[in-house]
RNA sequence: CGGCAGGACUA
């Protein structure tokens, strides 16, 4: 059963819910009882594809063959109740849980305290906080990074320190995540010099900088227009060996476009793809943005067809840039084939 | 063998 329950979660990941389902009926059917584990994975499947229906029919379903839902069941229908604003059903789940002598674990007060950082309630954040502390409930550093980030969003970087330091005195350790979220902070709020100290404190305390944090960074250089220390970063990324994402170039390429510096852009398109990164939406959109703020609708087509030859799908983002190009150029023609294009998949313009 | 936190496009 374990390795059928490893199985179905792949599939999961992969949001292949057909297979996983498949598995699962599979396992039946040579004799293998499904158990609270393999429930839970095709639970949290169902969820990240959004299904929530799905979910809760599962759910029911595992409770009749008598199996107990616990508190990684729970923590993951509360989370996507949450997500999915479904208050009502989320309280009838808490009311459920408790009457079973369930409380909230660790990771799903995680989550909750994730949900109302975004809300931007940052006062009640760190109350549920305190409440959690009161009723005996460990915070773990994911609740600090999650407490942190909230107030690095809301610009406060006072208390984002204070947390920081708050974690620190109860022994806990920050991660690439902490820092991330703290360098991002600084960097946002142009405090280069405590992002960058940020980022050798933590090299010092041996904690591996990953893709995000490098892309957070060049990112930083990138909008401050200092495209020498963004390379320079990006040459030390691949010296570690890291496996550059899309998002790493982004920000260069974000960069260059900034400059009207195009054909460096259009270069590192080529030099990702070379690299074994994966351009995205986001990328092609940085890119014909760029040409269409120039008017030059060519190029921006031929990056539109591009995108699309690789299977990307433009977003209305992309269509309402080629928008802004074309009237730009007093294209009137096409700036009305795409508009009727955009209305007929249901995309708005603005 | 299962759940929670971080970056990039939004003119």
């Amino acid at each position: 059963a374990i390795i059928y329950n490893s199985l179905i979660k792949g599939f999961c990941e992969l949001g292949n819910m057909q297979e996983a389902d498949r598995i699962f009926k599979e396992m039946s059917e040579i004799g293998l009882v499904p158990n609270e584990i393999t429930y839970t994975t095709l639970i949290d499947g169902c969820c990240k594809k959004g299904s929530l229906q799905d979910a809760h029919k599962l759910y029911v379903e595992m409770v009749k063959k008598g199996l107990t839902p616990d508190k990684f069941t729970y923590g993951i229908l509360v989370h996507q109740y949450w997500k999915e604003g479904e208050l009502v059903n989320l309280f009838k789940l808490l009311d459920e849980m408790g009457e079973k002598g369930l409380s909230l674990d660790t990771a799903t007060y995680n989550t909750i305290i994730h949900g109302i950082c975004n809300t931007g309630n940052m006062q009640e954040a760190s109350h549920l906080l305190k409440v959690m502390i009161d009723k005996k409930y460990t915070p773990n550093h994911v609740t600090y990074s999650t407490i942190i980030d909230g107030y690095c969003k809301a610009g406060n970087m006072q208390y984002a320190s204070m947390y920081l330091k708050e974690m620190l005195d109860k022994g806990l350790m920050p991660n690439t995540i902490t820092y991330t979220v703290l360098i991002d902070g600084y960097s946002k709020q142009d405090n280069m010099v405590e992002a960058l100290r940020l980022f050798d404190e933590m090299i010092d305390k041996g904690i591996a900088p990953d893709a995000i944090i490098y892309s957070v960074l060049i990112n930083a250089h990138c909008k401050r227009g200092n495209l020498k220390e963004a390379s320079k970063l990006c040459k030390e990324m691949y010296e570690k060996g890291m496996v550059p994402v899309s998002g790493t170039y982004d920000a260069l390429i974000c960069g260059c476009c900034n400059e009207g510096r195009m054909t460096d852009a259009v270069k590192l398109l080529d030099e990702m793809a070379k690299g074994g990164a994966v351009p995205g939406v986001s990328t092609y959109n940085l890119l014909i943005h760029g040409f269409c703020k120039q008017g030059n609708m060519e190029e921006a087509c031929r990056l539109l067809t591009e995108m699309m030859n690789r299977d990307l799908i433009p977003n209305d983002t992309t269509y309402n840039y080629m928008i802004d190009g074309y009237n730009k150029v007093g294209n009137t023609d096409e700036v009305n084939k795409i508009s009727n294009k955009m209305a007929e998949m249901k995309l708005v313009a603005d």
